[in-house]
DNA sequence: CTGAAAGCGCTTACAG
DNA sequence: CTGAAAGCGCTTACAG
């Protein structure tokens, strides 16, 4: 506790933590990074240990990302935080990038409310690698050519995808609302250019045509709640009126189920909602949704998990999650099939 | 478009730019900063600038940082990304930086299912500055003592706060109900340590104490849908059941609508709910929720100001920002007050 | 108006 | 088993 070099601005350096234990900076550099096995004494690799505890002394990481050309961060890149799926994806990843000791930083993009640039014009740029979710086609073209892994993206690009089966999901939702008897199917789909969208449209047309006696009409509505209302309200409108909505959001269902109601029409007696997602909302409305359940987190954890591979040079394989059905209050049998 | 050196290693350097617009790098880091004008002719930085782009020269921000001893980079540390509140603190957080070409990283924390380590030990911690929000008390004690703005906090503590006027928020939702004509009032009050939750209670509790012939009764609740529906069934059980349910957030607000119908009472006729941030679940429930209207994105954009004052060496002014009473369909005067 | 040099703090061959 | 040295890419005095 005597006379320590105390560091002259601030933060103690490797240099410090060497000249307080008496030995090197290249021995200091060697126990920190847990390589002292048969290369440092115990003794040595000891001294080193409390000379950097007492000092409190933790490591420039500017420095060593300019020393290794790397920098141990990756970029998530969502469409918006204002939305509990992609807060629930960065967790998620955030947790996988941990037990690796990376850093994830979230970048929401385009996101209208959020920052303006590009990820790769902001402050934040030193990276090595970037996990991209639910990117509308395109947006992401010639950018940088950094490893990069696609969430929830047509996995007929060139970047390994890690995806949710939600042609199993819309199928499952399908099947159930065949097995209630329902005929008229009216689809509210996301206004979203994104790949999920497009599967799952195309898989609810194939699976109503596939059943003779059954029609399906679709409306296009923001991920809003007000555009949804709007939405279904045509929908419900129709002389041929659908006994079934099914929605690509749950925040979109929520919208139906107001419409519905503002229409005099109960939900299930009248018209059964199918909500997409399972977040948190699913179980605030009244009634209860019945939903396809996208693990999010995980597809996070596991994004960055291929990622991590792919960082490691290796080439990891595309995975799909599955989508479970759960099946709560808000769908029934119609009252005149 | 010859004979450029082609870069060995990847990324163009600095010095590849200056040798191929045949100047030094020194010329090369004094252009691209910015701070030519008086010192390089506009034909060398001209030719500068023209070789960086030719070459899509983007600096090394680990050298700069280490160079310079700051990153532009800063962390916001906020409870949890499961919840649409704190993504908009986020969301306006990292617009007001990147105006000033800084970046931000979020860090949830403490986090059951977030990263496990404190934001300090993290991968990215190469930061300036800390913005964090809505901390429990202690959580930050003896950390970095790097220059700290605190949202929604107590704003008796050293660091300099940037805080929403939940008291006048409360006040508010007590005189509506006052005008209502309701006097039994149950407070659904959220079991978390924090500094606008325990402002709260007090600013009610006085309101309610201020009245003759009113009473308050008041139960704890996570801030979540099922535990928040139980503590309302426990408020309504009573024999003197409450006319009006003041909730601390919307999301509790909707586990009470919740209860309410199972007791086959009606929301507003029996019982009148109000809520607390006015996110996207105040109106996606039926009916719509009275609550106050928290505007989070601008807080997180008003916090990063006092953060970027700070780090200039300035001293922000603390703030607080007006909480709207928005009153919806949740509120009605008691049937028999 | 421009260049040569130092140095930020780290890690990693290379000597010994 | 340990140390001296080089070098990652940048910015900023300092010369000229």
């Amino acid at each position: 506790m005597e006379g320590d070099a105390v560091p002259k601005t601030g933060r103690p350096t490797s240099k410090d933590v060497a000249h307080a234990a008496g030995v090197s900076q290249s021995t200091v550099s060697i126990v920190l990074a847990g390589k002292a096995a048969g290369r440092i004494s115990d003794a040595t690799a000891q001294a080193v240990r409390q000379a950097a505890d007492r000092l409190g002394y933790r490591p420039n990481l500017a420095a060593r990302s300019l020393r290794l050309g790397q920098t141990r961060t990756v970029l998530l890149v969502v469409p918006t935080l204002s939305s509990l799926f992609f807060g629930a994806i960065y967790t998620g990843a955030a947790r996988a990038a941990a037990e690796h000791g990376f850093g994830v930083v979230v970048y929401p993009w385009p996101d209208v409310s959020g920052p303006a640039r590009s990820p790769f014009a902001a402050a934040h740029e030193a990276i090595d690698g970037i996990l991209a979710s639910s990117m509308a086609v395109g947006v992401l073209d010639g950018l940088d050519p950094l490893p990069r892994v696609m969430l929830d993206s047509d996995p007929r690009g060139e970047a390994p995808t890690v995806n949710f089966d939600v042609a199993e999901g819309m199928r499952a939702v399908a099947a159930h609302l065949a097995a209630l008897g329902h005929r008229r199917i009216g689809h509210l789909a996301a206004a979203v250019d994104a790949w999920t969208f497009r599967e799952r449209a195309g898989v609810l047309s194939a699976a109503v045509r596939g059943r003779p006696g059954a029609g399906l009409v679709r409306e296009f509505t923001e991920i809003e709640i007000g555009a949804a209302r709007e939405a279904a309200g045509r929908l419900l409108d129709r002389p041929d009126r659908p006994t079934a909505l099914v929605c690509d959001d749950d925040l979109v269902a929520a919208g139906a189920c107001k419409a519905a109601r503002a229409l005099g029409l109960d939900v299930p007696g009248d018209v059964s909602v199918t909500g997409f997602d399972d977040m948190l909302l699913a179980k605030a409305v009244e009634p209860e949704l019945t939903t396809v359940r996208l693990p999010a987190e995980e597809l996070g954890a596991r994004g960055m998990a291929a990622l991590l591979e792919l960082l490691d040079g290796r080439r990891p394989a595309s995975v799909s999650l599955p989508g479970e059905l759960v099946v709560r209050a808000s769908t029934a049998a119609p009252r005149r099939p």
